[in-house]
DNA sequence: CCCGGTGTTATACTATGATTATAACACCGG
DNA sequence: CCGGTGTTATAATCATAGTATAACACCGGG
């Protein structure tokens, strides 16, 4: 068990998917290096337990990061986090995305120079 | 009629819902500058027959977008874009957006300086 | 060799959101 | 008054999200 302090939270309340809250927090926490390659995670079951959730809705987040490169799946070892850089992945969807979140910050007369500076902090934090 | 050369393309197999496509397009139109302060869109009846789609999904792009503050709906002369700048209406929301691609990206290998790049280019088209 | 814990798959049910359809309403310029 | 605004209401359909229950294939360990 490589997984000591891991920690998922849930807001109930939010409109995001429950599997997308739990998919995107995994993906937070590889960034941040506190998820590192070779980690495991915790069952399907054992994670839905602990927060609360359907065993599925757990799986359905899995199956979305082994689909996208963020875990390598076994039938009996469990998840663990594989971080492969397959490029052109998931590289056109985030370019799609960022195009959609300037054209956002810009109508909110966000400057490109706040937004360079919210990116660097976000790449200092917990550098791995 | 402010509104001549107003195209919005939709694609009716992308994941994204109707609503969603129509009202992003119309933010990213605002932050190229292709759509200014004062112009007018068409009516939601109008828009809606010419991309095919009903009535009441154009309507909740406009409302959506009034009320987030990027236009400015009377009920007689129609829509009219508006962008105001408050402060802190969508600025946590953006942020909390970033904080996600970000992390997306340094899981792909993508450095700080490549979204440097993406984001200015993004600042330079279509200046308005 | 079976037990228990993996992920996986199947089915079904409920709830919510997205889309369409039809209709009616209040407003107001011409 | 007519026609064009946005707005509201109601309902039907469809897809997705979440839960529940169950079963399956795999395999390490007692």
């Amino acid at each position: 068990m490589t997984t000591e302090g891991f920690k998922i939270a849930i807001d109930f309340d939010s409109e995001e998917a429950l599997y997308m809250q739990v998919k995107n927090q995994i993906i937070t926490q590889i960034a941040m290096g506190r998820l590192k390659k070779g980690d495991s995670l915790p069952s399907v079951r054992q994670l839905a337990g602990d927060i609360g959730i359907n065993m599925h809705t757990v799986n359905k987040a899995y199956s979305l990061l082994r689909q996208e490169g963020y875990l390598k799946i076994d039938r009996r070892s469990g998840a663990r986090v594989e971080v492969e850089y397959r490029q052109g992945s998931d590289d056109k969807e985030i370019s799609e995305d960022l195009g959609l979140l300037v054209a956002r910050a810009r109508c909110k007369g966000i400057s490109a120079e706040t937004l360079h500076r919210l990116i660097d902090e976000q790449y200092n934090k917990g550098e791995a």
